[in-house]
DNA sequence: ATAAACTTTCAATATTTTTTGAAAATTCAA
DNA sequence: TTGAATTTTCAAAAAATATTGAAAGTTTAT
């Protein structure tokens, strides 16, 4: 397979992948661009590699840089911006994690302490399931806070290390 | 807070935090509402409760039994189908990591095995980038392909207590 | 066999999300 | 400053996705 045909496979299965996960096919294909491109794009390049409109790029671009996965660069000489997306897939990966976490994980479990506080008989077993699911989710969900956390501070070869020795 | 506000708020934040992750929010309510339910529920009571088309209901709840995230029962003395979910929460998530392994990421693999083996110079820069990526998102993949296998696998005690281990 | 109870399907419709592109804002070299 | 180059915004349009509801299909009691 050519190189070209082998990008164009790359980028737009990372896009389908995004769209399963709750990120936009664009967005997903920008990212996807960037990190198989060994020099820095310019929005134009990127408009005229993927067929978008201006305000489509720039809005996604945008996005991206708020995700931390892409960074913003001058280069000399040049008026335009140019983008570069991290490389190293681990760093990129512990990044989704940080901001998953902080955007979704922690106000879900900002509600499910309120909503453990629920009025009335725990004898009830309505109120006593409800309360035990929420629990069970709860706990759960402090779980999965301290591994993430550990896991976002971690060296990718101190992680996979200690994954091997636990799961040999 | 009343029981009823309470499941409100549970269903309707566990339907956003759905869309959030490439579920539809009609399918994460009603997983939702069944999870806090202490009782089965028939297509009507759903639909009754969600304020949601038969359709629409039916539609879902089948996606949801094929996810294996809920079951459907037959009640002695009733006509109707009854449906509930799993309410362990950790067979809950082992669940869709085993069903998302299976439906994303196994795919995903398969193509990286093939994008890898693309033609061209590998001192051109761009090939370099581009195979660079590509290997280092299967090594990833790998590795993340193992650990959930054994995640999938493992009891909710052994996990955390491994994980607590390492993790201290 | 009949028909009432119930479930499933799917074309039409509604809603949500994404994309466009032109105008406004900003930046920067001269 | 000026104005050309570039970036950003956002209302309108398009596309994608979800929902409805009525008709078709199925099951079950009699």
């Amino acid at each position: 397979m050519k190189l070209h045909e082998a990008k164009q496979q790359f980028i737009g299965s990372w896009g389908a992948f995004g769209t399963h996960w709750g990120i936009n096919r664009t967005m997903a294909q920008i990212h996807a661009l960037l990190l198989v491109s060994a020099d820095p794009l310019s929005q134009d390049d990127i408009m005229e590699e993927l067929n978008i409109s201006r305000g489509n790029t720039n809005m996604n671009i945008r996005e991206l840089i708020n995700w931390g996965l892409v960074e913003r660069i001058i280069l000399t000489g040049e008026r335009k911006e140019f983008f570069i997306a991290e490389k190293d897939i681990w760093k990129v990966v512990k990044q989704i994690v940080k901001e998953r976490k902080k955007r979704e994980l922690e106000p879900m479990m900002h509600l499910l302490n309120k909503l453990e506080d629920v009025e009335g008989d725990k004898k009830d077993k309505n109120v006593k399931t409800f309360v035990d699911t929420v629990s069970g989710i709860k706990k759960l969900g402090q779980q999965a806070d301290k591994t993430l956390d550990v896991m976002i501070r971690a060296e990718e070869s101190w992680f996979i290390g200690n994954m091997m020795k636990l799961f040999k």
